[in-house]
Order: C-alpha cells, then sequence, then structure tokens
DNA sequence: TTTTAAATAATAGTATAACTATTAAAACAA
DNA sequence: TTGTTTTAATAGTTATACTATTATTTAAAA
C-alpha cells in the first residue's frame, strides 16, 4: 500500500516544483545521498549533475543555489517529522505519552516507512543531523523568513510547544523547550558519533534509543513528572 | 591596568601564528568584523584583504583557508570563555553559584575586560553564535578532532561537567547539560534575533538576561535544586 | 658599515565553483 | 503537418579559492 502524502512547501523556495518531474524528483533523491557523502560545503550541482546524468544547468532550473536546495530538503524533513507526529498521536489522549511520540519522532524519524520513493527520511535524517542548522544559520535568515521559507520549522515547535503547555500548563519556556529538545536530538546524535567527550551518550548504527531516554529525562525533570 | 593571557590555540590550526606579527594580529581582528558584517558564506581572503590593507596571499601564510581561520576564531573564544569563569570561580566554594558564574560567563562573554587590544571580544560572541557550529559541522570534523582542533572546547565542557557533579553526584547526563547549556545559549539568543517563534525569550542590545535566567531555571530543575 | 641570508609580502597568475545566455530538442496543440 | 511551448544541453562568463614566483624588507654576519 502506497502512502500518499503530498509534501506542501512554500513556493519560494524553487523555480520549479521538484515534485512534479522525474528530474525534479531525482534532484531531491540525489542531492540527499550526494550531501551525506560528500558535505554540504564540498557539494555543488556539477557533480550533482554528474552523479544522475544530467546537466549543471537544468538543476538551476529547479533551484538558484545550492543554499536554497537545502532549505527545502530540511523544510521536508521539518514536514515529516510533523506528520508522523500527527498521524502517531491521533488517538492518544495523555499529553506526556504524545510528548514521548514526539521525542521519539525526532530521534528516529528515520524509520523505513517511506512516504514517498524519492525520499529515503533515513538518509535525510543524516543530513540533517549535520547540515540543517546551516539552512538557518545565515546572513539571508531574516529576508528568508520574512518569505515564509522556515515557516515548517515554527509550525512544528508551535505544536511541540501546545503538548508541552497541556502537560504543564504554568510552564515558561514551552518554545524553547520544544525547540531544544529536536536540537538537541540532532546535536548529540552528532556529538556522539564525532566529539563523544561532549555528551553521555552513545549511538550505534542508526540505534538511538540512549538519545532518547535522555531527551525523556530532560522534559519530565522540566515539566515536573 | 592591561591584562596579560597568552592564549595557547594548537599549532595545527594555523601556518603561523598570527599572536605573533602585527599583520597576523590584524588578520585576527579584522576577520571577526567582516564576519560579522557580510556573514562566513560571504566572507572571503580577498575582502579580507581588502579591507585591512594587505594582500590575499599574506593571509594565506597565516591560515589555509577560511576554515582554519574559523577554527581558530572558534577555538579563541572557547579559550577566553574558560579563562572568564576560572578568573570568576577563583574563590567560590559553592558549586551552585559556581554554575551561576559559568552562565552569566556563557551568556554575557561580550564583557568589556578585553584580554588583548586586537580581540573585540563581544563582536566575536556575536561571531560565535551565529557561525561558531560551522567550525565542526564538517566532514572533517574526525580528521581535524584527531588532530586536537577541538580540545578547547572539550576541555571547557568537561570543566562545567566537574561542577555539575559537583552539584549532583549522581546526575546522569553531566556533560550533555553542559554542552548543551552552552549550545542553548547561542542558539536561543540567535533565535530571539531571528526566529523569535522558535524561543520565549527576548533580548535586547547586549541583554541578554532573560537567557541567563532561562538557563538557571533549567539547570536547577534538572539538578534538582 | 656593508654584504649576505632569511623572512615576509606583493604580483600575477591557475583551477574550480557558481551562475547564465543561447541554442537545440521534445512535447503538445492547432 | 506546422507552429508554439516546454524542457534540457552547450558553451560560455564571472567570481572564488588557492599558489608559484618575484620583490622587498629585516636581520645577521663579515
Amino acid at each position: 500500500m502506497a502512502i500518499e502524502i503530498k509534501i506542501s512547501l512554500n513556493e519560494g523556495i524553487y523555480l520549479r516544483d521538484p515534485q512534479d518531474s522525474a528530474l525534479g524528483r531525482n534532484i531531491i533523491k540525489y542531492s540527499i545521498f550526494l550531501i551525506e557523502d560528500i558535505g554540504f560545503e564540498s557539494f555543488n550541482f556539477k557533480k550533482l549533475a554528474q552523479e544522475m546524468n544530467s546537466t549543471e544547468a537544468s538543476i538551476y532550473r529547479y533551484f538558484e543555489n545550492k543554499h536554497l536546495l537545502l532549505i527545502y530538503l530540511v523544510s521536508w524533513y521539518w514536514e515529516w517529522v510533523a506528520y508522523l507526529i500527527k498521524i502517531n498521536t491521533l488517538n492518544i489522549d495523555d499529553p506526556k505519552r504524545k510528548l514521548e511520540i514526539i521525542i521519539n519522532s525526532f530521534v528516529s524519524a528515520s524509520v523505513d516507512n517511506p512516504s514517498t520513493d524519492f525520499v529515503d527520511e533515513s538518509k535525510l535524517h543524516s543530513v540533517i543531523i549535520a547540515e540543517g542548522m546551516k539552512a538557518y544559520r545565515t546572513k539571508e535568515v531574516d529576508d528568508e523568513n520574512g518569505k515564509g521559507f522556515f515557516k515548517n520549522y515554527k509550525q512544528l515547535i508551535n505544536n511541540v510547544a501546545g503538548v508541552i503547555l497541556e502537560i504543564n500548563p504554568t510552564f515558561e519556556y514551552p518554545y524553547a523547550l520544544a525547540s531544544n529538545l529536536f536540537e538537541m536530538s540532532n546535536n548529540h546524535i552528532y556529538f556522539a558519533k564525532h566529539l563523544p567527550r561532549l555528551t553521555d551518550i552513545k549511538v550505534g548504527e542508526n540505534k538511538f534509543s540512549d538519545v532518547e531516554k535522555m531527551l525523556n529525562y530532560f522534559a519530565a525533570k522540566l515539566l515536573g513528572y
């Protein structure tokens, strides 16, 4: 059974919707693989074109530059996590259980539950962990935020903050805790792999149960349960 | 009274110690200003040379590339924060008070207490907030970590983790909490300025008391006091 | 004090990356 | 079948990253 989720992303991010053509879908598919492989700094449209047997100029017809392609991938990821949270909390009432599911979604958005055949969510998660923040740590952030490029992230955090307030309506920092849980998840998976002295947890091959346990502990302590 | 702190940084980061010549000190001074002004992506050695009335090739004699210059700046910052913490906790016994001072150092390492005339610590802090993580979110991280380029960060976190364990010897995540307090400080100052829907705090012109309050609250809750 | 050697900086490049104007080829409609 | 539009490839230009070589300055030795 094929699951159909139409990912709707801000139209300003791309020149042409990559979801609408085989070439466009290939750009998304191969860019995830190539960025994971060589890193965002070394990644460019010429190498991507080689990888997918197309041309540089063709890719430029879909994205103005590699920075906007990264924003596209990151936005896709945010939407995907929001979708995971939505379907997995549909018939859950207990907000504490909801937050557990949210944390599980942050940590292991790499479940083999492909929404589409051209996006490997597990690989995408790896890219987000290593490169995600580069999408919004730039001099263009205010301009791009004004255009709504980070709406998906803000919406996701807003939903999580809502659950946090359900658990503890007097908690002073629902948005900060929500975004921190998300950022911390990615940070500590990265630290465990590359700078282990900056964390206490260990991770195995796509096995992030330590991270999950830690985030649940932090949330419970902070929200007082 | 001039304060003399000799910042000792890993020699592999630079080709020639920039502290040892007027040109080298200018590279550090003007790079901080220029990166803050135009962002790390747009920053390059040609523009830096123009800014300081020198030449591109001369700068390349000090740093292999702009990435290593960023690592130098970030390492300087870590050393500077460690130094601030050290002198301000010298005759403090209460570990809870020590952690307060640590958090204050994370948040406002921008005090007008210049260690050297060629580094504006307040501007450097701005650069770290916006660009700092780009120093270690690259494909070269394992190689560079092996060369000891991030030793200053790990040492800083190790010291903070020690204080955390003084407060609560059974706390399971001393390193994760230490690094999270540091990263969270920079993240939420950035969010407050550029993506305010991702946080609850507000910041003014170099006025970060909200962030400080939040981090103290998080630490107290997590460590159970 | 002059000469020589070493250290330092500037000139003038090359190679690669980022981006675009133009042309060619498909797809579709009249 | 021909004209129109969409899509992709060719062949560039401009800008960035980096380096080999030459020139200049500084310092040491004679």
